[in-house]
This record gives structure tokens, C-alpha cells and sequence, in this order.
DNA sequence: CGTTCGATGCACT
DNA sequence: GTGCATCGAACGT
């Protein structure tokens, strides 16, 4: 079942915990491919320094205060997108942030996308619990890019579907790889999942 | 183990 | 011109 834009029309703390389980999927040229959401992080308006809402409204952030159950992608590091889902009230700029899949389909498909990368051209290809683990390498597994931007993540060719699967344990965390706004700990993985990203023996 | 650093595009000041 | 919500290789302990 996809998930209804109402589900996104929540708290964005509740929003990240309950994504965590969830199966994000995209059919696009080539196939489709999906994965289980394992860690994600909360963005949470302009008060929030690590938000890309804190230098208030531009042409850039602008779906983040738009309704919600939107993607917000973009480019980040000019090589990497990075996916979002949009949260709250329309006018309330806030997002979760999806960084890592437990791959579920379309397994194939991810290796092929993930040997094309640019900057890994020649490099071996990633086991399989790493094909989705980190937020730029889920969106280059999944095929997700700019053009996805603004899109309903309620329905197809990107959305996020309920698939019943129960959560093991989750644990809340200081968000990771940003500058500021590290005090908060809205970083919501599934414990101990070797597909969440950051240090960790692969 | 740990830290550093290059590749790369674009929004923003 | 500066600075990123990154990745992964290359180095130092």
C-alpha cells in the first residue's frame, strides 16, 4: 500500500520514525528497483541551522514549503542527489532526509547503476548490503536525480509504499555529515542494520 | 583503528 | 568566490 500524503502531514520527528521499515520504490528506465528505508534524518524549518529552510525561502528549498509528501531532491557536493521526503503543514519548511535502503528489488539493476557512477568507474561493485547504504550511493542505485524534484511521492514512478515489514529496534542519533545543528539527535536508524550508513565494520 | 583529501556542480553572498 | 545534508581511497597511528 502507498503510503497517503496524510501520513506525511505529521510532525516530521514522527514522520522519520515511522518511515523506518517503509519501502521506497522507483520504476524508471531499466526497471525497478526498491529498497527498505533503514536510517533517515529530521530537517526541521528554519530555526534549524542544518535545514536548507534556515536562510529562509529561495528557488532551491522552495518544495520544502510546499505540501507535503513531495520529493525534494538535489545535488549536493556537484555529485551526489540526495532525496527527502517533505513534511508538516504547506508554509512549515521541513524534511526527512532518507539515507540508506535495505535493497528489496531490482538488485541487478542497482549494481549496473552503481558500476556506471562516474567516480567509481573500474571500482569493484558493492555487495549487496551496500548497494543502497549512504544517501548519495540509494539515489544512484534507485536511478533518483534532479528530475524527480517536486515529484508525489504518492504516486508512481517514485513513491513509498507500507509493506507491513515490523521495525527491530530503533535508535535515535546525532544527525552526521553536517557542521552545525549537530546538538539535535534526529538521526533515526534501525539499530545495528549493516546497511545504515557511517563508521562501522562492512 | 583514525584522519585527510580530491572529484565535482551549483546556489548563494 | 565560498561552501556544502558525500564517497571512498590513501595515508598516518
Amino acid at each position: 500500500m502507498i503510503l497517503p500524503s496524510d501520513f506525511y502531514a505529521r510532525p516530521t520527528l514522527e514522520v522519520a520514525r515511522d518511515l523506518l521499515g517503509k519501502i521506497l520504490r522507483h520504476r524508471g528506465r531499466g526497471g525497478a528497483a526498491a529498497g527498505r528505508i533503514v536510517e533517515v534524518e529530521a530537517y526541521i524549518g528554519e530555526d534549524d541551522p542544518a535545514c536548507h529552510a534556515a536562510p529562509g525561502l529561495t528557488p532551491r528549498n522552495a518544495p520544502l514549503y510546499g505540501p507535503p509528501g513531495v520529493a525534494y531532491v538535489y545535488l549536493n557536493y556537484g555529485l551526489h542527489y540526495l532525496v527527502n521526503a517533505v513534511t508538516e503543514e504547506k508554509g512549515s519548511p521541513a524534511a526527512v532526509l532518507i539515507r540508506a535502503l535495505e535493497p528489496v528489488d531490482g538488485l541487478d539493476l542497482m549494481r549496473r547503476r552503481r558500476a556506471r557512477a562516474k567516480w567509481r568507474r573500474g571500482k569493484p561493485i558493492p555487495s549487496d548490503h551496500e548497494l543502497c547504504r549512504g544517501p548519495g550511493n540509494l539515489t544512484t542505485a534507485l536511478g533518483i536525480t534532479l528530475a524527480h524534484n517536486e515529484l508525489p511521492l504518492t504516486k508512481p514512478p517514485l513513491v513509498i509504499e507500507d509493506a507491513g515489514s515490523a521495525v527491530e529496534k530503533i535508535e535515535w542519533t546525532p544527525r552526521i555529515g553536517i557542521r552545525v545543528g549537530t546538538e539535535q539527535p534526529w538521526r533515526c536508524t534501525i539499530a545495528g542494520h549493516l546497511s545504515v550508513s557511517g563508521s562501522r565494520a562492512r
